[in-house]
DNA sequence: ACTTTTGCTGACCATTTGGTCAAACCATTC
DNA sequence: GAATGGTTTGACCAAATGGTCAGCAAAAGT
């Protein structure tokens, strides 16, 4: 892999870096520059503009979803032991807050997904064929597999998105708050789990 | 109320549109003047500064939260209506996209909450001491009333604030989404009310 | 009627910002 | 060691942007 020179190297992971920090609108190719120790005219030399630039970060950045999308498949745990792994890999994940950062530019320019979503329209949702299939094993309950979707997402991805607000608002400190989310996903894992898997267990 | 003159007030709401769609670095006052139908210098007549004029927004965006708050001591409905009513009046306000702009920006500038901290410090979070007294009298489950907090609010917001994503991933057009949604909260609110309330009434 | 105050704006300014370019630099080849 | 070709950069540019200001117009005093 990594078929890139040192400079091309520095440069994607200060670019990262800033424009996680800062948006693409508040981002500065000045400092991006400074952070890869190089010059502004060498950053141009390597990638011609800042949207090329932006791009590149942002297709790396929804790259890194792929390999969490595949838990579904591997392996052949019991759903409950794949639920939970995909929620701890899903929170390791977000806690890069690069959630924030590709929600704010997907809003910025809806146009950012287009791509994306012809892909989406043939393959279907990974998550959703295989609560389908335990649904018609009859493993789970009987409930709309997109709400659970949403719910799961939500409970791992918000809690990170907003922590400052939820700091603020539940009184925790920094530390506080980062002591509590290492027990949070296992809360959340337990708490979906209960609450799907099928109580009349005939046998 | 409202004893602003009418520039003012048309200033304000073109203001808090265009920071809203663009966030404080993407914003720009010529395009806050065009909005409001008025030239850049008066705007700056009413508003001195970008940062002035910003943070009246973010103050005004934030006060919005505070009739929401207030749902836990009014009236004296038992605790699953108000659940129900604070899910579904939450879930209004969350429509106008704000709370990507508030997340956005608190965590651009950490100090925009500087002043609500203290605030905070003081008064215990309502809707905790609410449900701790809940669980006192045995109403419902012993669970972390801060856990049962933040799942609440998880499951509001982040369907609309990652409304983008979930469509691409659910593979659900603009309305179908938007039909989707017009159950959710119904749907968070049995969800939960199900989930805390207290088992074992043997009254 | 005229003076003063207030509201408003076009023109302008200083700075920032993305981007360019000629020249310098450096390693490799001949 | 000169020629070559890729790499790097200081200096520079044009456009954008937040902000100012003198002056005009319309109320508001008097």
């Amino acid at each position: 892999m990594s078929n890139l020179t040192d400079p091309e190297k520095k440069i994607l992971q200060a670019a990262k870096q800033v424009f996680e920090a800062y948006g693409y609108t508040g981002a500065r190719m000045q400092q991006i520059a400074d952070t890869a120790g190089i010059s502004k005219a060498s950053l141009h030399y390597y990638f011609r503009s800042k949207e090329k630039l932006f791009d590149r970060i942002f297709e790396e950045t929804m790259a890194e979803f792929i390999p969490l999308v595949s838990t579904w498949e591997e392996s052949d745990n019991n759903w409950e032991v794949k639920l939970s792994g995909f929620i701890t890999a899903f929170f390791t994940f977000l806690r890069r807050k690069s959630m924030l950062f590709i929600i704010q530019e997907v809003n910025r320019d809806p146009g950012l997904l287009a791509a994306r979503k012809k892909d989406g329209k043939t393959k279907k949702n990974r998550f959703i064929a295989y609560f389908e299939r335990l649904q018609l094993e009859g493993k789970i309950k009987h409930i709309d597999t997109r709400t659970l979707y949403i719910f799961l997402h939500s409970l791992c991805a918000y809690p990170i998105l907003n922590s400052v607000i939820f700091k603020m608002n539940l009184q925790l400190s920094d530390k506080e708050y980062e002591h509590y989310m290492q027990d949070y996903p296992t809360m959340v894992a337990e708490f979906l789990i209960e609450n799907i898997k099928n109580k009349n267990k005939s046998k």
